[in-house]
DNA sequence: CATGAAATCAAATAAGC
DNA sequence: GCTTATTTGATTTCATG
């Protein structure tokens, strides 16, 4: 993990808020020429500084209107601490932290119903031997912005 | 919110899991052609269920290694609801969630230190008046797969 | 709404500095 | 590692079914 230098951060700045903008949009802004910043991110997807690009989607419009976190703790404290890779599985859950605190672990999510929010809490806790805690998401005032680099 | 229909939904899909993909290419996976998949994006990106498009990035190669979940209960039940515009100029907070439950709202935040969290911490009592619980990441096994659409 | 063709523009590579 | 130049391929518009 080396420093990224300026205009490194500057080319992440951009795609980080926007991720479609082509090279040429992007060398105009960086102030360098199309192949410069070219190389540069492909080298930054390389690194792994850049993990991939992804469509920031409605929530209500593809059918999912219902966010949620889910605290997870272990049933048995003793069990082997493989929870990540026994939910991988289930599609719903969309970010899984390991985290510091009372739970050991937080997931978010995201369904279509309390239904299928039910049904999923019973697969999380059957999957992993857990308890659940959830906390419901009400609205989403903001989401996934830039980081403050 | 009107359902989405297969091909669309098709086209939501590629594009969450690969937002930079071409349009030549996603029309090639959804069977169609390349100007009726560009029509259908740029639709779908007018109707608001493509809401941008976003590089996402390695926290330690940004220089922002800590991640943190923190908690917000106001300190005055009876104040203002309005705590996500007061926080909206901290650009360390990534996303903001008002939620059911013991609190009101949940923030995420990307921040480069121990040091950095706690001036972040202290900076979001000022400004919104609340009380915080922080729960700190230790790690992300995964984060923003795609819906499970 | 979809297609296919045409024109414009961008991506990717290579050569030279 | 940047630049310019070149080729290849993608984007975008439009006319048409």
């Amino acid at each position: 993990m080396t420093e990224l230098e300026q205009i490194d951060q500057a080319i992440t700045r951009e795609l980080a808020s926007d991720g479609r903008c082509s090279f040429t949009d992007l060398a105009e802004r960086v102030g360098l020429s199309v192949s410069a910043v070219h190389q540069r991110v492909r080298r930054l997807e390389q690194r792994g500084v850049i993990r991939g690009y992804a469509a920031r989607l409605d929530g209500e419009s593809i059918g999912l209107p219902l966010t949620a976190f889910i605290s997870l703790t272990p049933i048995d404290p003793a069990a082997p601490d493989d929870y990540p890779s026994r939910l991988q599985d289930i599609r719903e859950i969309e970010s899984c932290y390991s985290v510091a605190g009372e739970e050991s672990y937080i997931l978010l999510v995201r369904v279509a119903s309390p239904a299928a929010l039910e049904d999923l809490l019973r697969r999380v806790r059957e999957a992993a031997k857990v308890s659940t805690r959830t906390t419901v998401v009400l609205s989403t005032p903001y989401e996934g912005r830039s980081p403050a680099i």
